[in-house]
DNA sequence: TCCATTGTATGATAACTATCATACAATGGC
DNA sequence: GCCATTGTATGATAGTTATCATACAATGGA
């Protein structure tokens, strides 16, 4: 995983380019549920940023559920929750989500496409 | 143009977002070159922001050369902006967003359906 | 039982970010 | 020339971010 993590020098902070970066593994299924990931000071040493930066990545994605850490474990790309087909919470994801879209000037058709280009990965 | 932005609370600087929505913006040719954009307590006013903060964005995109600062008159795009201007990646958004609705338990094909119906919206 | 590993926590410090307030400086229209 | 508009600049302040140093706490294997 530490290979494709990158930082840049563009005024984001570390810590969400490595929240973010890590996320859309988990999204692109690099990352697989149950998956063991790196530790903590092992990222703060390749990345060469301090293991607090590291911790409150790791931090903020568990508490959006996309890990689990584990104390003298390691850290585990989260279960995900059983796939409910409830369209209800689907269209509230597709709100936030078309606002994401809209800010970034992608089109929805081409955010739908790059879905499904997914899925067959 | 205006209207196409959109600030969120997600750890990224106000100036960094601001910054590359616009360069987006020109990147997708929504602002073409000549043109004359928002005031800076235009944008400033609209997004509830300081005036420091638009300042420091549009300072940074004048140096990569995406605007002409011309004081007095406003702020234009400039003439040919770099070749460089930033292409939003759906691909990237995707990534994140299927990583959200894995995470919610909401299946992809829903996801995309509900996309879908808000176009129709 | 030890002990290395790994996550968790605290406190200090410097740098950066956003806001507020205020003012200056150039431009162009009248 | 006057003056509204608009970009430019400064200084203060509060909050955030990154780093450094250090320590504690739970886990599992030897």
């Amino acid at each position: 995983m530490l290979t494709q993590l990158a930082l840049h020098d563009n005024g984001v902070p570390i810590y969400v380019q490595l929240r973010d970066q890590i996320t859309a593994l988990i999204g692109r299924g690099v990352l697989k549920p149950g998956m063991r990931i790196p530790t903590m000071r092992e990222v703060a040493v390749e990345l060469r940023i301090d293991l607090n930066t590291v911790q409150r990545a790791y931090a903020e994605l568990e508490r959006a559920g996309f890990l689990t850490l584990l104390r003298g474990r390691g850290t585990y790309v989260a279960q995900p929750p059983p796939i409910r087909a409830r369209k209800p919470d689907a269209a509230v994801l597709a709100a936030k989500v078309a606002a994401l879209a809209k800010a970034e000037g992608i089109a929805p058709d081409d955010l739908i496409a790059a879905l499904k280009a997914l899925k067959r990965a």
